[in-house]
DNA sequence: GACGATACAACTACACCGTAAGCCTGTCAA
DNA sequence: TTGACAGGCTTACGGTGTAGTTGTATCGTC
């Protein structure tokens, strides 16, 4: 029987399966543990803790984003880096949260905030522009995968079950919304995509950039 | 001794009031029964568990911040909403996370969303284009304020302790990101505040809806 | 005032969680 | 062959949410 079965990197490879299979909540040290067929206390000796674990897989999502090249066009690389972030923290729906719970960013996200901060500052923003820029589309892509993320209405439901859904939810007391609801369930589908407000932002930021404004 | 020490909203209360001083995570069932001098599961005769409890408190929250008035200008009342909710949010500084990760909102939120849908309806945006605008903006003051909560830089300490933390933190490897984290923290403060973003996707909204463009 | 109904708090128990401390054993260099 | 040690195992502790059951204080009715 080979002794090292244990590795980080196996590690967290099976932690970021799990969360990805079974949710974030599964990932426990037992249950990641039994997955490789090992005692939950045996995980220590490769990580330091649940934290360390979160951290890495965290990053790991991290590292699917693409990293901007330095020579491309500034609009271009944001929006493009901000997209790709938003299809990787899709493809494992609970990247999102545990990401911005995250205090310490790991060396993935340091590579690609370098990477847009550089590419920023190169088109002759401001020091402060480039941090409110960054914050800006960072906080869109965020705040937007969160909610698509928790948007109650399964899109892959009927339909005609959704209007009901949407019915029930929102009753008479908001007109509204209830239209709201009706409109991205019944609809061809939420006619809302993250290109909407990052297109908004760059635009301004645009602007911005034209103007020449000064802090 | 009197008998009903119990009730739903001195329950939620009290979690609040547990939340805001020992954090998000010291609200627990045994812990709050604690708080109120009564055993854990006495609590379950008022509430149906722990996810209704966040879900109260959460909707608590959500009753802070000013709902605006129909007669409104659609721009002040989203504006000055918004920047209600990252108050209110800022204030309760556990509330971002558990509102974003919860699937139903609230009476409080749903009052809210209703208000600032049925003012920018009246403004002239389309269906599509209100569920835009709202999301964008929400997603850009709840990811905005996630952010700035999950910053690493604690302002209130000493700028000399701070610019060593970002020496370390960034080494030479990142020195873009350097840069800017000396500057936020170094600075007279981060020079980043939420109206940035929000007038920038204002802004858009604005030229949006006088070009009048359809879907 | 007495009594039965009812509401509600307490208790016990279970299955989970993260992890500290110590043990045991397979592996490999000397 | 021996000894060190890396690395997986065991046990244990204090925490979690909550299902199920038991005890009791209060109230409406007579």
């Amino acid at each position: 029987m080979p002794r090292r079965k244990l590795t980080r990197d196996l590690i967290l490879g099976a932690a970021l399966r799990l969360a990805d299979e079974d949710g974030i909540q599964a990932v426990s040290m037992r249950r990641l543990g039994q997955a490789m067929s090992v005692e939950a206390m045996s995980l220590y000796k490769h990580v330091s803790g649940k934290e360390d674990i979160l951290d890495g897989i965290s990053d790991l999502v991290m590292l699917e984003v693409e990293v901007p090249a330095r020579d491309q066009a500034w609009r271009t690389a944001v929006r493009q880096s901000a997209i790709s972030t938003h299809q990787a923290l899709l493809r494992h729906p609970w990247a999102s949260a545990v990401l911005e719970s995250r205090r310490n960013p790991g060396p993935a996200r340091m590579r690609y905030l370098d990477a847009v901060v550089s590419i920023l500052r190169d088109a002759g923003f401001s020091l402060p522009d480039v941090a409110r820029a960054f914050m800006a589309v960072d906080s869109h892509v965020y705040g937007f995968t969160l909610q698509v993320l928790a948007w109650p209405f399964d899109l892959r439901d009927a339909p005609e079950e959704a209007k009901v859904l949407a019915d029930d939810t929102f009753g008479d007391a908001f007109p509204g919304l209830r239209a709201m609801a009706e409109l991205a369930v019944i609809g061809p589908g939420v006619p809302v995509e993250i290109e909407f407000g990052l297109d908004l932002l760059l635009d301004g930021l645009e602007r911005r950039l034209a103007s020449g404004a000064v802090d």
